[in-house]
DNA sequence: AAATCAAATGAATACTTATTCATTGTGAAT
DNA sequence: ATTCACAATGAATAAGTATTCATTTGATTT
């Protein structure tokens, strides 16, 4: 971990610091152009002087900024993609109604994935992938994830709306890869459609199945 | 593994095709060696003195029986995968009761995958990939997976035992995203449950959702 | 203008690895 | 026994690439 990673966070002090300002940006500027090279090619397809050359610095600057190639998707964890997820819970927080709480969750997480298409792409990779890189934040924001949907079946329970006879382990794998495989295979299309629109029929599913009503 | 066994086991069929047959052994004790080290550290981390090895071959014989690296990889597809893909479709036909077949295609899907854990995890990362070598394998089937469940669909509907106000498209996605994550959630597990159990309560969702009755 | 110093550079290093191919091994045919 | 036809080998080749570090740049201070 270094210091520059600190810097990010309380990079709004606007006096004196724009030297630090200066860092910040370029951390950043290395971190989008390593997310986009990153979507486009894959990690290990992509190299650290392409990366460098999509940020318009030098390969070594890389260095001054991230550990490592590894260092860089494990900052993309630790800062962007948690920062979304953290948008999530706030989003469930808005209601108290267990269904719109979890319209609220779906279309969220729709919104933000759709916003960032690139971040979306390497997120679905590397969360599916074998021997991953940021273990530990991508557990981080699965368990995240999770609570939410625990806490919208217990809500629901308690308000008569959700089923009481669930296997909450499974409701959570259930709703969470139904809006993966959504999202996926929106990012495998020519991307036309709006993702967002798909939120109200899913959560119809959710609630309702696919069975008929008698 | 060693060549030796190999030879010992099927060294009795001494006629012309002894040939053929020992050729065929050797592509699939490749095939299966590679997938077994794709499934351990992922296609681009694993080197093909790796495969070698573990199929106990020299580097170069893989050359014979394979145009190249990511050769083995599509040949996993064209052949391991979509065959289990076609025993899906056996499957769905068996019975002519829609949620019968939508229960046996669940079942067999996580039986298959449970079986074969290396082709799982391999079939999960990859289709997961943005840059997808096997992309046409990969869409295909993925399409027959999409042709069952609107076969059910369908089915389901004539017989009134399906709703008939669905986006099909959306059910679709619903339904092979939710079984995907059941699977990957497991892969990233210790494995010490058993994955088919899961089907009924799964199909119980799908159906009926997660909404109370009223 | 000179000195200072952190930031930035990019060529050089050290290493890894897919693929080739000259050589060797093997069993069948003559 | 000898030749023949391939299968198999694995060392050598040719590329590629993450990381380092001696040098340069540019802004700020003295």
């Amino acid at each position: 971990m270094n210091t520059h990673s600190f810097l990010v966070l309380f990079g709004r002090d606007r006096r004196s610091k724009i030297n630090r300002k200066e860092k910040n940006n370029k951390y950043h500027l290395i971190l989008e152009a390593a997310v986009k090279v990153f979507a486009r090619q894959g990690f290990y397809q992509s190299t650290v002087a392409q990366i460098a050359r999509e940020a318009g610095v030098a390969d070594g600057t890389i260095y001054l900024y991230f550990k490592n190639k590894d260092d860089i998707l494990v900052q993309f964890f630790s800062y962007r993609t948690k920062q979304v997820f953290e948008r999530f819970r706030a989003e469930v927080n808005k209601s108290d109604n267990s269904l719109d709480k979890l319209r609220n969750l779906i279309r969220r997480h729709l919104t933000e994935f759709q916003r960032d298409r690139d971040m979306a792409v390497v997120y679905q990779v590397e969360t599916h992938q074998n021997s991953r890189l940021a273990e530990d934040q991508i557990r981080e924001m699965s368990q995240m994830y999770q609570d939410l949907v625990s806490e919208i079946v217990e809500t629901g329970q308690q308000e008569d709306s959700i089923r009481k006879d669930l296997y909450v382990g499974l409701v959570k794998r259930f709703i969470l890869g139904a809006v993966d495989e959504v999202i996926n295979t929106w990012l495998h299309s020519d991307k036309n459609y709006d993702l967002v629109s798909m939120a109200d029929p899913l959560v119809d599913l959710f609630v309702r199945g696919i069975g008929s009503p008698d």
